[in-house]
DNA sequence: TCCTATCGTTGGTACCTACCAAGGAATTTT
DNA sequence: AAAATTCCTTGGTAGGTACCAACGATAGGA
């Protein structure tokens, strides 16, 4: 009759439960967004990082974002072939790299900032503007407690 | 300084990356502590099924919580030696099992709900009784969108 | 100079989720 | 009674995430 789950109501009673079903789903649609541009998730947040941060060593992004260090090769492994980033040996310490966002990169960050746009709009289409207003305030200010350093 | 990750703006100004950063801690935190209780995830979401709709065939239960009939056959192997849920052939249909909540298995689920309230206080610690209220109400309106049958 | 530490890299482990194929047992259909 | 179908199970694949150890190259301190 149905191939879609019929969740227990006593799952849905879980503010966790559904956290964690939507942010899933989020998560996926994003993924498959990015996918087209040939990148993937934690690509888009050196990108962002490298934006709002500026330049920074592959061990500095790495710890920005709490990524391993050995996870963040293949990352450049992404993002140097496609032009993304520049990334040469810093002239004052040459074991580390001296990675930056160039104009390709900006401009795929930017387009990867209007996926997630639309993947806000596909998730959340069941609620108004004022209300995803409010669950991103109420979102934020959640995380921002529990990463009380990533307040922005 | 900090090991710490100090994540960029543009990623915070996104809701589904708030959503997937807070929905995964909560999975977590909700992980852990089931562990507890020698049981996972999904042992509580079967718990919960066999709670709010009686019981059911496995077939049914992967059906109903959108969990592949093969990866049902390792929840069983948890919830039966556990004595979580009675088991027993459908005298109907002798293919089918008759999988139904023990008392110890109400004991747990009910154990496992309130753990989840705990996991709420703590990912939520952040905002005060009526936020809470509004971010659970929104996320399961926007969760009815995204599983129209999912609705309670 | 020698010792130690750091940066990026390779390679490996572990865990979890999600799927799919095939088979035995039981049932229904033809 | 033969064939097709259903239920559960076993086994395997694939993807993603998160770690950790060790190494060459480079740098800084004793």
């Amino acid at each position: 009759m149905s191939d879609v789950p019929q969740l227990p109501p006593s799952l849905l009673g879980i503010t966790a439960f559904l956290l964690s079903k939507v942010g899933i789903a989020g998560r996926r649609r994003m993924g498959d967004r990015l996918r087209a541009h040939g990148i993937g998730l934690w690509d888009m947040a050196v990108l962002a990082a490298l934006r709002d941060f500026g330049p920074a060593s592959q061990r500095e992004l790495g710890a920005r974002l709490g990524i391993d260090p050995s996870d963040l090769v293949a990352v450049m492994d992404t993002l140097v072939p496609l032009g993304l980033v520049d990334r040469e040996r810093d002239p004052d310490d040459r074991r580390r790299y001296r990675v930056a966002l160039s104009p390709e990169g900006r401009a795929t960050l930017d387009a990867a900032l209007r996926e997630a746009g639309e993947v806000r709009d596909d998730l959340l289409a069941a609620l108004d503007e004022d209300e995803r207003a409010t669950l991103h305030a109420l979102l934020r200010k959640a995380y921002a407690g529990l990463e009380p350093r990533a307040q922005a």
